[in-house]
DNA sequence: AGTCTCCTTTAGGGTAGCCTAAATGTCAAG
DNA sequence: CTTGACATTTAGGCTACCCTAAAGGAGACT
């Protein structure tokens, strides 16, 4: 059986990644891979034709890709190592939110079963990245992303924010600077009419922001397991 | 200018810790290249061919390696990411100091800039790794190896473990489960006449062992700014 | 010097992964 | 049913790195 390399890894964690995108199972277009990856369709093509032959996904011609068993198994893995990484990178080292993906980028092909049994312990077995998605288990189990798009929030309701999207790193990188990263006590308190901006509060600030953007944001009115349960004395 | 693969590192490493067995500046020969790397000895001239078009390496036909000022600071900078890693990971996620080499062999590659800068911080800008190995600065510098050799130690003089080689894997493992380990308190009770073991004290445990071995282990009476100051007894 | 041995290098191939250009399939609109 | 637009695949090539087999140099021994 051939070996699993780097590329193969990533191939199959950006074909999880798209099959996720809508319902689920869903065939992945070529192209998407090609465009996900920067690489040609024609690279994709042959890739995806050596993946079906290792048994790692099921292929059609000009018919999308889809991952077996085998594949998406190896595929959460790395997405576990990947969102491993990105949690110890933040916490630890202290790596800025919005530079976390890139380093875990590299960092997740990278991890023995050993060391992702010390990285994950050392974490306190944690259940979610610092973005808010879920981190697979060992077994490949996974939890959900947690709480309701901010726009959807109640006025005037306390909430704290539990996920905020990293597909696109210039979003997310305004986003931090306004405050808005997981763990984040917000409260919404205006909608202008007309889809116009919303007004929210941020921690002690207050801001303006487009309820597009803002629906890059989850946020939860129960406070969070993950986050510190200090909603009030007691518990 | 041609890219510096993760290959290219690896020989520069190589061809690094290999000029630096002897004295300074030594031709290193091609077959020990191929040796260290577990590589063949054609795919190693044919390597040190690119090496040296690209700028990194002096090298004549027959005549050995040596590394230019530019292939050198490659080389430290993978030494410095090297043994950073290791420390990390020995610290900070309780990996054995027997298997922190092999990990942090694959570590090393992945580590930009600001992440080693981070890194370094977070561990307080050390200047040894868990082995008791020097990390060469960001500019380069280095350190030295503290200590001297176990076997040369003065009879019932207390010291402490500075430096255990991490040359032979399996020596090291056992050298661990003696206790001998950079900041281990240590006194030479006796030593066995022609060439016999040597009878050392580790932490409260006794134990007998081979000076070739010993050989491995330095160690210094002066109570190192690394290890925990509490001695007891003058120098 | 000659010759033997032990490197080391040259010659010739292989795999993995990427590319561009050209051919081919699909689907929707006429 | 044909055709045009677009996605995808085939064909042919390139680079990086590795290999084995065979040729070539360097130093030791006679």
């Amino acid at each position: 059986m051939a070996t699993v390399t780097h590329a193969v890894e990533d191939y199959l964690k950006v074909i999880w990644k798209l099959s996720h995108r809508g319902r689920e199972g869903e065939r992945v277009p070529v192209g998407d891979i090609a465009a996900n990856l920067r690489v040609s369709a024609p690279s994709v093509t042959g890739m995806v034709q050596k993946l079906q032959v290792m048994g790692l996904v099921h292929y059609a011609r000009y018919d999308g890709v889809r991952l077996s068993a085998k594949g998406r198994k190896i595929a959460l893995e790395i997405v576990r190592h990947h969102r491993l990484w990105e949690l110890y990178l933040h916490t630890r080292l202290g790596v800025p939110l919005d530079r976390v993906d890139v380093e875990a980028e590299r960092l997740e092909h990278v991890l023995s079963d050993d060391m992702e049994e010390l990285l994950s312990r050392a974490l306190g077995d944690p259940t979610h990245d610092p973005h808010g998605d879920p981190i697979p288990t060992k077994a490949g189990a996974m939890g959900t992303v947690r709480g309701e798009p901010l726009p959807a929030l109640t006025l005037a309701t306390p909430a704290v924010v539990t996920h905020v999207s990293d597909r696109q790193a210039e979003k997310l990188r305004y986003l931090v600077t306004l405050g808005l990263v997981p763990g984040a006590r917000v409260v919404l308190l205006q909608r202008a009419p007309f889809g116009g901006p919303l007004t929210v509060r941020v921690g002690r600030k207050r801001c303006a922001i487009d309820p597009d953007l803002a629906a890059l944001v989850r946020v939860s009115e129960e406070a969070p397991a993950a986050a510190r349960p200090k909603r009030r004395r007691g518990r």
